[in-house]
DNA sequence: CTAAAATCTTGATCTAAATCAATAAATTTC
DNA sequence: GAAATTTATTGATTTAGATCAAGATTTTAG
């Protein structure tokens, strides 16, 4: 079950095996069915989770009943409300699963202890976040300076996989442009090739 | 000099006397006047700078040579091209100066250093990662859900002078608008008030 | 296996914001 | 303090992408 959270850990710090041992008893593993409700709106995110298996996806709703996706969370990636999260006050998000999913959720007094008992794991969320904040202000960037296709052919490269994988409506809402111009993008993409 | 600094740390984690005075040297304190380059593209970005006074901005400049604003960082702000920065690789933001400024510069090395000598500092450095990580998310929620006027009304929440302290056109390119639609944006705003 | 629900495509029309253009105001520079 | 440069405003026109609408295809559930 945490075959794929120590490959990540291991790609930006070494843990000895007896920090490993001691790592686990912090998260409560879990298993979702896809449509589940992982975090609603107004709830207070009570856990950062990281995808073993499956994909995961947080999104907004706004007043006309629009989501906009926010990110997705395929098997290697962390996901949560992290402001909720870290400030306690209720979400102003939704995470739900988009494929069957196996979880390892840590609460904030876990992960709080969990940084207590084993200090190098300071370092490895520091670099998480380091590494998300560069992808963000990468996305940033390209929704100031891209259309429409340029941003989908951006987000394919970052998830090379994604449009087999979720709905065409939901990578529309990522990307922040209609259904139905992501349908028209991709048939133009499709006759240039 | 490094008041600010102290400021900022404090409020996120306590160091004692002892800690402050082996943080300082690790910092080059350096000034800059208004429209110096402090980051070209191009250039690796050798330092993450913290504003003391004064105000940065990192832009982005495309393929048509327009400006796209991805960051004001008044006092009190961290400013870099973190990708650069952590891969070595060349940036491809400019950071500028927008007001006169005093900043305290970090390389790579000393950061590490650093953080070896005060491991306190990888706890402060992993919560300015994820309260940067918010705002960044929050302002792609906005970039997707919300339109020009909304978006302008909630950069002057987070920045309440920002319209006072930068041109309007680089305000406008950091909300993803041209100055135009800026300017109308604030007549009908003034209009109904 | 079938009905219902969800998803995708395509066309017609509309609109928020971009672009183009010209003038005015403010700021900087020498 | 006058000229040059930068910044802001306003109007006319264009356009990328949204919205509306209807049918086709795929997936899900009983």
């Amino acid at each position: 079950m945490f075959e794929v959270l120590f490959e990540h850990i291991d790609k930006k710090i070494t843990l000895t095996k007896e920090e490993e041992n001691k790592l686990t008893p912090f998260f409560i593993p879990k298993k979702y069915r896809k449509r589940q409700y992982v975090l609603q709106q107004g709830d207070i995110c009570k856990y950062i989770a990281f995808v073993e298996k499956g994909m995961l996806r947080s999104f907004q709703v706004d007043d006309k009943g629009n989501e906009h996706v926010i990110q997705f969370a395929p098997e290697g990636w962390w996901i949560a409300d992290n402001y909720s999260f870290l400030t306690g006050s209720p979400s102003s998000y939704d995470i739900d699963v988009l494929e069957d999913a196996e979880v390892l959720l840590i609460t904030q007094t876990a992960l709080e202890e969990m940084l207590q008992a084993i200090p190098v794991m300071e370092r490895y969320m520091r670099i998480l976040m380091q590494n998300s904040l560069i992808s963000m202000q990468n996305r940033i960037a390209c929704t100031l300076g891209s259309n429409a296709e340029e941003r989908y052919q951006g987000v394919l490269k970052a998830l090379p996989n994604i449009a087999q994988r979720v709905p065409q409506h939901m990578l529309a809402s990522f990307l922040g442009i209609t259904p139905e111009t992501l349908s028209r993008v991709r048939r133009q993409l499709l006759k240039n090739s």
